[in-house]
DNA sequence: TTGTATGCGTTATCAT
DNA sequence: ATGATAACGCATACAA
């Protein structure tokens, strides 16, 4: 081994390993030269403390990990960028798993930072099981979990959403106020609760406005494009909806593609409202109403109380659950016409 | 401590460490129902080796760093989908960290990677600086580097690129031959490699075909969107570009803004190109013409030199620079008009 | 203020 | 096939 490391640096120096220790970190008592001495050859050498070394002795990794369906959406991005913010302020690093929306990842991601790799997690679900049951065990081990935007509602933990239900009451009625009488709801997972919360919305503002509900405009959709794309187009040919609620973004831009094609004009013929975190939804044909969540301050917020939960220590439990609301951007997609 | 670990693990069985800690190891020579026995209790209190004594203990980390400029990007977002890939079937973990095109944060992320906490890096560099001796630092620990898409020229090491130079030619000819006579070229930084390629592929079309090459129409933005969206306007006012060629995706973002709002007609008024990997392409207004790049390609191939680097100890040094071919999509931002 | 000694949880070496 | 033990690099309790 010719790497530098504590032993080496401190007989280097004349000093104990003890000292070259305290140098780095902030508490102990050290004298201020000493300790200028040790950082500055410790700069010249590039050395750092070991940091598996480190987190073996002190039991902790300084790392938590945040598990997501996927990488390539704004939505989960901005959200990892407020949980960087925060965690870095903490001296914390992240750990990004993406789980490709496949359960079976899910579950082997959270079975495996058992091992101390994160001290916390942050987590929006894949939701394709029921059983949850895996997560129980994890709250055993006193790692602290926080859900955000897609909770399992029945794990009883610290959880950061959105008013689902409110906005998607809002997006259905903005639909039926702009003339809209037969309104599909595009759903992933209609048995996971953001979709659920989402339909009931929906449901909710159709009956308020007494506009029957038809079962088969409630389309259950997949993560696969190309399936939706034909899912979609059947539907919008045999039920001629005039108004579409995507309750996730890539349902809305399959949606496009589907009216590309088929000569379907939004908003003329058919319009559109979608959850959407999308920067660039103006530059769409044509510009696309969406509904965007506060995805940069979910994510400060859902970090927030997981280093609360950390402060705390392993007797407390934290499981607030914070709700902060969304906000709708009409565009021409949902206007009366173009 | 009521948390579990090797010794009580052998304890609870009669059995000692070494055995237990076989049993988890591939290699060693140990009884099968032993094993078994073993694997079944461990599965039962949920034991997993500690990652931290593990790695100080094997001297590595079995995790790979990826350092990318920002997490929002669809290119980023799907190379790292192919480094994960393969990097699982290796039984790494990814360490992604974003600098937010921040050389800083760079410069920080890699001089803390010494310690440890990464066996290899693979990066696509935020370029806002001139000064990359720290890299120099770093290949001595003998940590091995793989570039990709943005690199910088003066670091000896791995490189996975596309044909920058061809396809920026080839998008400025593209133009020319739609009858563009005044061809802006938009980059974020023209010093770095990529956007000093590409300036050259554009460049050297216009020579070719004879088109006088104007040094304002070569415009260098940020990444500020609000700057960018003054620049540009500014910039189209004045010098009236019948075509812009956009380096990166985001200026075509900007181009796109700044026309809606000066109704300036796309392809009428101006035709647009632009390298982006962005899926709904298609989708905005007017559809967008793109080079495209094998993103999640670029990623495999990338993780693949570093393994192969790795593979080969420390001794090797692996400095190969492979190119993959981007890909040129025609939509209507660069038809003779709609 | 600094040094000595111990142990964090694991795995490899060597012995049995 | 299994067990005893040392060592990985560091941080702290305790001693000086």
């Amino acid at each position: 081994m010719d790497s530098i490391n504590i032993k080496k640096l401190a007989k280097e120096l004349g000093i104990s390993t003890s000292t070259v220790s305290r140098a780095f970190r902030g508490n102990s008592d050290i004298n201020k030269e000493t300790k200028e001495r040790i950082l500055k050859r410790a700069s010249e050498l590039s050395y750092q403390p070991n940091h598996h070394a480190s987190n073996l002795r002190e039991q902790k990794s300084k790392t938590i990990a945040v598990v997501v369906p996927e990488l390539a959406n704004n939505f989960f991005a901005q959200a990892i960028k407020g949980i960087e913010q925060v965690s870095r302020e903490k001296g914390y690093h992240v750990l990004i798993l993406a789980t490709e929306d496949d359960y079976s990842k899910e579950v082997s991601f959270i079975s495996h930072l058992h091992n101390g790799k994160a001290d916390g997690v942050i987590m929006s679900v894949s939701g394709e099981a029921n059983d949850h049951t895996y997560l129980n065990r994890f709250s055993q081990k006193k790692i602290p979990l926080v859900f955000f935007d897609r909770v399992y509602e029945d794990i009883d933990t610290a959880k950061v959403t959105t008013n689902d239900y409110d906005s998607s009451y809002a997006a259905t009625e903005h639909l039926i106020k702009r003339g809209c009488k037969k309104i599909a709801y595009l759903v992933v997972n209609k048995s996971l609760s953001i979709g659920k919360t989402r339909m009931l919305g929906y449901e909710d503002a159709l009956k308020r406005h007494k506009v029957a509900i038809d079962d088969q405009l409630i389309i259950d959709c997949s993560n696969d494009h190309k399936k939706n794309y034909k899912l979609l187009k059947e539907a919008f040919h045999t039920l001629k909806p005039d108004g579409v609620f995507a309750s996730v973004e890539r349902l809305a831009f399959a949606t496009y593609y589907v009216c590309q094609d088929e000569g379907i004009r939004i908003p003329n013929d058919m319009k559109v409202i979608s959850f959407s975190s999308l920067e660039i939804a103006p530059l769409l044909n044509p510009s696309l109403t969406t509904i965007t969540q506060p995805a940069f301050e979910m994510g400060i917020r859902a970090a927030k109380l997981l280093f609360k939960s950390l402060e705390q220590g392993p007797t407390a439990h934290v499981n607030e659950h914070v709700i902060l609301n969304s906000r709708i951007f009409r565009r021409d997609s949902s206007a009366d016409k173009i």
